[in-house]
DNA sequence: TTACATGCAAATACTTTGCATATAA
DNA sequence: TTATATGCAAAGTATTTGCATGTAA
């Protein structure tokens, strides 16, 4: 893990904050304040309102990127991420990564219809895989 | 309204269905269930419990169609509405419809890369508008 | 030493559900 | 008449907050 994240984010360097960002980090995939307090448990004590409240401060310090996806929950992930997309099975609920995005285009022609300075977008597919489609 | 909405979808025609439905139609924007609930029982007494059973039925049946914004909140429309995305400030909330949607292409791409059946997907664009933008 | 982090319990926001009653077909 | 819709209260799920205590710098 980079030495100084928390240096340059201007927080404490705790026990918990080492151990959220290296859980993230080791599962290489977006997770939920859940997933890492589930985790996060099994090695050390931790209370879930100390994830929330973490992943909260380390989004707002731009550590991490939030998103709320469409089962309602808010997924964490490292800003360095790739950026990429979803693509998920409304059966078995199999999540697949989507890398390409054309949506470079889009946003730079809405900046400027718009005068928006955009800063960001999030994008879910939805559908049912090919598993799913066989079994019916 | 199309008189015969709840024919086709199998479900009875009540004076609350009827209701939410016409609010849906007139405000001719997405809208959560508290926001029907609010406009509703100005004209008749209803309950949220009511709004919300009646979002899921409609939505279940195919009527209307569900999208979970980055607020974490339920948005609803009649699925025949044009298929138009969000441009939000982060600062003071407004919203812009996006009309253009360059993902048809993409789509089509990724069910041949996957083999899933896409059925549909959801995109959210954030930013800073004009007005917030030369407050600074 | 001191400001910030944490645990715990309680609160909040949005949504769902069980059950008795009301209503459309 | 009968299956479905509704109201009401209670519960569920994800998240936040107040306050006392603990800990990094």
């Amino acid at each position: 893990m980079e030495p100084n994240i928390f240096k340059t984010a201007d927080i404490k360097s705790t026990q918990k904050r080492r151990l959220l960002l290296l859980l993230l980090q080791k599962q290489q995939r977006p997770m939920t304040a859940e997933d890492l307090y589930e985790k996060a448990k099994l090695l050390v004590s931790i209370n879930l309102s100390t994830v929330y409240r973490n992943l909260n401060t380390l989004t707002e310090k731009g550590v991490l990127s939030r998103t709320i996806r469409q089962n309602g929950k808010a997924y964490y992930t490292f800003i360095s991420h790739v950026h990429c997309h979803r693509l998920i099975c409304t059966s078995c609920n199999d999540i697949i990564s989507v890398e390409s995005c054309p949506l470079g285009e889009l946003q730079e022609t809405l900046e400027q219809e718009t005068g928006y300075q955009i800063l960001e977008h999030s994008l879910e597919f939805k559908g049912i895989c090919p598993e799913c489609r066989s079994k019916k």
